[in-house]
DNA sequence: CGCGTTCAATTTGTCCGACATATCGAAAGT
DNA sequence: ACTTTCGATATGTCGGACAAATTGAACGCG
């Protein structure tokens, strides 16, 4: 059963992963080996004493490794029965380095992208409300800025998905609601991971620059009118989500929430 | 500047932790220390070195600990600088042992219990949605159970607590979506602690058991009515939300939000 | 005096080796 | 067939040593 863990495909690179701390790498590209599922639910890692033997790295190293991801919920240890995964719903799955591992290793699976449009869809529009009622006036410059940003680049830019998700972490910043504030890496890794998935992956980019529907939500906001953000946000959130794969996979629950 | 961290305060006793293994309650204790605001934002830890000397605890098993808090966004370390704690924004707000922590060590601030309860009004209505939609049959099990456990527990049990979570869960568990379901475990965390904190300090017990508004939401999903099951969940937390505190503090924001 | 350079001290990062502890599984005993 | 004992194994903890990086002060120079 362990002959996956002992194969020759335990090397450890570092691909792309220009981290100085080992520890750190390790979690990295351990992380992406989980995610990518290499590893599947209950799987044993491997042993200590083997990932030291076949990579030459230091037992200290690879357990702060493992100690990252158990904090994330990824992993638990056990004397003698070895360190195993444990099943994804325990994860982190909000957590911006699971983000960034699940679309750094290849396509994310369908059902990722669809439920982290979904949770989009669920918190995006609230938001927004909140900072329509909240913003200040530092607030509103952010707005600004990221607008500015996103109608001089073009959308094939890396530079305008980095403005799209400067633009939504201004909506969470301006709820000034601490807890949703923590979900802000999560979700703007999940904005421009998805968008930069979904254009790079789309042969017909029929699709046009949404800046100003951002900016009509920013008008809102500035107009301190809660429901009129919240309800062009969830327009916005629903458009993103309806381009992204077709109506296909995606047609249902959303639509029926509109309110 | 370092005159806290040298204090005699550095007691470390595993106060009211069984963990076995001394990492994690390292971890615990370090936790609590930082959310309960002993080491502020920017604070330096302290040094690896000054905690093994005060402690006796090996180098190693600190910095594990610290391995797991840096995990969940709250540690930053360079070297010769020393490990620092993180802004609160970055920290992973969610996550089950930061909610545990922050209601284990203390009462928690205003603005954490008013955050966690705006989380729970944009969360769990759009899930009761979707679990109206994709509910299974062995879903809704789970809400009977937690129902009748409800009806034949006193409020004032900490039984009840477990059922009122139960069903919360149930709800997350029932909207199929995988990173909805991965916030359960912080979710049902900040119901139990923040409805045990309301019951524990409210002095005038006059609110009834609400099992009869939870099994109402449940009847509209299990009649596959994301609307009703949306709308009645809303209601829920909403009153949830105006019994904690009064409508003083939490007035603002929500009522707006409700369509 | 202002400014860049060099250098040494300090703190985290890594490695190594050893033992402690817990747990699983097999073997022995009843 | 059941229980107990015991050894093997993997993680947990400890201690010491050195490497790497960064800070801050001393130094030299224009």
């Amino acid at each position: 059963m362990s002959d996956k863990l002992n194969a020759p495909g335990l090397a450890f690179d570092t691909q792309a992963a220009p981290e100085k701390r080992k520890n750190e790498s390790i979690a990295d590209w351990l992380g992406r080996q989980i995610v990518s599922g290499v590893y599947g639910c209950g799987d044993p890692i491997p042993k200590e004493m083997d990932f030291l033997a076949q990579t030459g790295i230091s037992r200290g190293a690879y357990r702060e490794a493992l100690r990252r991801l158990a904090g994330k919920g990824m992993l638990v240890t056990r004397t003698r029965s070895g360190t195993r995964v444990t099943p994804r719903e325990s994860w982190s799955l909000l957590d911006p380095d699971v983000v960034r591992w699940s679309f750094e290793s290849g396509a994310p699976p369908d059902w990722y992208i669809r439920a982290l449009y979904e949770m989009r869809a669920m918190i995006e529009p609230p938001a927004a409300a909140f900072a329509a009622e909240r913003r200040t006036e530092a607030d509103l410059q952010l707005f600004r800025d990221a607008l500015q940003a996103m109608r001089y680049c073009e959308m094939t830019e890396d530079s305008w998905h980095q403005a799209d998700a400067s633009f939504h972490r201004a909506i969470l910043i301006s709820s000034h609601n601490p807890v949703l504030l923590s979900l802000e890496s999560g979700i703007c890794a999940a904005v421009a991971y998805t968008t930069a998935f979904r254009y790079r992956d789309m042969p017909n980019p029929h699709t046009r620059n949404p800046v100003d529907e951002h900016a009509a939500v920013f008008e809102r906001i500035e107009a301190r009118d809660p429901v009129g953000a919240r309800r062009l946000m969830s327009e916005l959130v629903d458009t993103a989500l309806l381009d992204s794969k077709g109506t296909t996979v995606f047609d249902l629950g959303l639509p029926t929430l509109k309110v």
